[in-house]
DNA sequence: GCCGTTTTCGGCCCGACTGTTTTCAGTCG
C-alpha cells in the first residue's frame, strides 16, 4: 500500500467522521496526517521499516496503531466499520459544491438516500426542499452540482492524465516486443482536460503486446479488443486506447493518432499517399508534406497548417527557456517548506531566481503576511542572498485584491518589493461589471507587476468568475502589466485563448508554478504547455529573462 | 485525535458568504 492509497483512506475516514458528526478536530487530525503522508517524498513502508512511525507529525498513539495495521495487513478494521455506517454514495455527495458533511449526513439519515442518482431524482421530484434547513435554492444547487459532476467525471486534467500516460508508456517500453511507443492524442497535444489516454505502439508482435497491456497494474478492465487495438479503463476511471502498428508505419500513425481532427482534415489525403518506408521521424512526415514541423500543442486547426506551409510558425517557448519562478509560497504563509528549502529546490532546477510571494494578511486561512512580517521576510531574503552564487531570491508578495479593488498592503510597502502579484481570493460572485472594475483598479495600481490567476477557474470544479477579459487585456496593455499563467493543472489560468490574445496585444505573460511545496515547482511544465498552446514564444514570457533584464523590465514598467 | 511546558486538559486557522431563517448553521477558501 503506497503513500497515496493510505492518504486516500485517511482522507475518507476524515470525511466519514465529519458526516457522522464526530468531533471536527478528530476528523482534522486524520486529514492532516493524510496530507502529510501524501506529500512525503519517501515511501512510508520504508520509513516504517527503517525508523518506525515515531517521527511523523500529527501521528499519536491511535493513528499510529491504525497506520501500523494498514501497513502490516493492507486493511483497517476501523475503516471498514465506518464504511458500514457511511455508504460510498454519501461520500460522493461531498463533491457537490456547497454541500458539505452536515448536509450529506442529514440527507442520508433522514431519507436513506445513498447514491448521487437517488439524490438527483429526489431533487427533481422536489423532495429535498421538504427537509428541515433546506429550500428550493439548495435543491437547485444540488441538481446543478450533480450535472456538473457527471460532465466532469468524463474528463481528467492533464496533471492526472499525463503522469499516468507516461507510466503506461514506460511500462510498455520495457518489453522487447515493443519497438516504439509514444503517448498520443489530446494528452500529447497538452489539452488541459482530456477524456482518455491514447498510446501508439510500433510492434510486429501484436498479440504479445496485447497481453502485456493487460498486465499493467493500473489497467482495471478491457472493454474492446481487436488484433491491433485495445480499449479499456485505468485505475482512476480513465479510459485508454492503445493502437498497435507495424514499426514502419509508426511515424505517420503518430501524426494521425495525435490529431486533432481539425488539424488532420486538410492534410489527410496527402498523409494517406505517403510512402512510409522513407520516414524516420515525425519531422520527416511533415517534411514529406512540404511543411515545417508542427509541435503537437499547435495541432488544433487554428491556422497552423497554413503557416507551416510557408515555414512561418512561431518558435514556441520551451521549458529550457524558463529562467526562474515568479510565484512561490513558503512556510511563512501556507507553503510546506522553508525559504531556504524552496530556494534550494528552485536552484536545483537550474533557475537563476525565485520570487517569494506569500499571501497577504486578509487571506487569514493561509497565515497571510502583514507589512511587518513581510518586511521581516525581505530581510531574511537579503541574508540568504548573500550566500548564493548565480542564484537570487527576489522579494515579493501575492497581495489580495480586496472587494473594492484596493490592495491589501499600502503602496509604500509594495514599492520596496521586487515582484508584486495581485490576485483575487474572495467575493467570486460579484457582478461582471463590479468584478471587472475591481480587477481593473488593481491593474492600474502603480506597484502591481503581475495579475495572478485572472479568472479563478478550477477545471472541472468551478468556472471562472464573471469578468470582462477584453477590458482587462486593454488595460494591461496600456499599463504594461503582466498576466500570470498559473501552472497548477486544475487552474491553467489564464487559459490558452487569453494567452494568445494577450500576445497579440503585446502583453507579457509570466509562467509561474504558484508552488506551495517544493515538488510543485515542477508544475511549471504544465504552464509552459499551456503557453505553447497559446502560441507564445520565448519573447512573450517574462520569466525567460535573466535576473538583471527581469529586474530592469520590472523597474521600467 | 493530537499537542504542549505559563497546558496532561482545553485548545485546535478564521472570516465572510449563502440560504435558510428570523438569528444562525453550514460551507468555503
Amino acid at each position: 500500500m503506497d503513500n497515496r492509497e493510505i492518504a486516500r483512506i485517511f482522507d475518507e475516514i476524515a470525511d466519514m467522521l465529519d458526516i457522522l458528526g464526530e468531533n471536527p478536530f478528530k476528523a482534522r487530525a486524520y486529514r492532516q496526517v493524510a496530507h502529510y503522508i501524501y506529500r512525503m517524498e519517501t515511501d512510508i513502508n520504508r520509513v516504517y521499516e527503517e525508523q518506525g512511525l515515531e517521527g511523523i507529525p500529527g501521528v499519536g498513539k491511535a493513528i499510529r496503531a491504525k497506520l501500523q495495521e494498514l501497513l502490516e495487513t493492507g486493511d483497517l478494521q476501523y475503516y471498514r466499520g465506518l464504511q458500514e455506517k457511511v455508504p460510498p454514495g454519501v461520500l460522493e455527495m461531498l463533491d457537490i459544491p456547497g454541500l458539505g458533511p452536515k448536509t450529506a449526513g442529514a440527507i442520508y439519515s433522514q431519507t436513506g438516500i445513498d447514491t448521487l442518482e437517488k439524490l438527483y431524482r429526489a431533487a427533481q421530484e422536489k423532495r429535498i426542499r421538504e427537509l428541515p434547513g433546506m429550500g428550493a435554492k439548495t435543491e437547485y444547487n444540488i441538481k446543478k452540482g450533480i450535472e456538473m459532476l457527471r460532465a466532469a467525471r468524463e474528463t481528467f486534467n492533464l496533471g492526472t492524465a499525463l503522469p499516468l500516460a507516461r507510466e503506461f508508456k514506460d511500462f510498455l517500453c520495457s518489453f522487447s516486443c515493443v519497438e516504439m511507443v509514444e503517448v498520443t492524442g489530446s494528452v500529447r497535444r497538452g489539452k488541459p482536460l482530456v477524456g482518455d489516454i491514447d498510446i501508439l505502439v510500433g510492434s510486429r508482435q501484436e498479440e504479445t503486446v496485447r497481453d502485456k497491456i493487460r498486465r499493467f497494474r493500473k489497467v482495471k478492465e478491457i472493454l474492446e479488443e481487436k488484433p491491433s487495438y485495445v480499449k479499456g479503463k485505468m485505475a482512476p476511471g480513465m479510459s485508454f486506447e492503445v493502437v498497435i502498428v507495424d514499426p514502419q508505419e509508426f511515424w505517420r500513425a503518430l501524426v494521425i493518432t495525435t490529431g486533432s481532427k481539425d488539424h488532420l482534415e486538410p492534410i489527410r489525403p496527402a498523409l494517406e499517399d505517403l510512402d512510409c518506408r522513407s520516414l524516420h521521424s515525425e519531422e520527416d512526415v511533415y517534411r514529406s508534406l512540404s511543411m515545417q514541423f508542427i509541435p503537437p500543442e499547435l495541432r488544433e486547426g487554428r491556422g497552423e497548417i497554413e503557416l507551416a506551409r510557408r515555414f512561418a510558425l512561431p518558435r514556441l517557448v520551451a521549458w529550457e527557456d524558463i529562467k526562474g519562478d515568479l510565484h512561490v509560497h513558503t512556510d511563512w504563509s501556507d507553503g510546506a517548506h522553508s525559504l531556504e528549502e524552496m530556494a534550494a529546490a528552485a536552484a536545483r532546477l537550474g533557475y537563476s531566481y525565485m520570487a517569494v510571494t506569500e499571501h497577504s494578511h486578509s487571506l487569514a486561512v493561509s497565515r497571510g503576511l502583514d507589512a511587518e512580517r513581510l518586511l521581516a521576510q525581505a530581510k531574511a531574503v537579503e541574508e540568504l542572498n548573500r550566500g548564493y552564487d548565480g542564484f537570487r531570491i527576489l522579494t515579493g508578495i501575492e497581495v489580495d485584491i480586496l472587494r473594492d479593488g484596493s490592495l491589501d498592503l499600502p503602496d509604500e510597502v509594495l514599492e520596496k518589493l521586487d515582484v508584486v502579484i495581485a490576485s483575487v481570493h474572495s467575493h467570486f460572485r460579484l457582478s461582471r461589471a463590479e468584478q471587472t472594475e475591481r480587477v481593473l483598479k488593481a491593474v492600474e495600481s502603480p506597484h502591481v507587476d503581475i495579475i495572478g490567476h485572472l479568472t479563478g477557474r478550477l477545471l472541472g470544479r468551478r468556472p471562472g468568475y464573471e469578468i470582462d477579459i477584453d477590458a482587462v487585456l486593454e488595460s494591461a496593455a496600456r499599463n504594461r502589466k503582466v498576466l500570470e499563467i498559473n501552472s497548477y493543472p486544475d487552474r491553467l489560468d489564464i487559459d490558452e485563448e487569453t494567452a494568445f490574445r494577450a500576445k497579440t496585444k503585446g502583453i507579457k505573460v509570466a509562467i509561474s508554478s504558484d508552488a506551495h511545496h517544493r515538488a510543485d515547482l515542477e508544475l511549471i511544465r504544465y504552464g509552459v504547455v499551456n503557453a505553447r498552446r497559446g502560441w507564445l514564444g520565448r519573447e512573450d514570457v517574462l520569466n525567460t529573462l535573466g535576473t538583471e533584464e527581469l529586474l530592469a523590465y520590472l523597474r521600467n514598467k
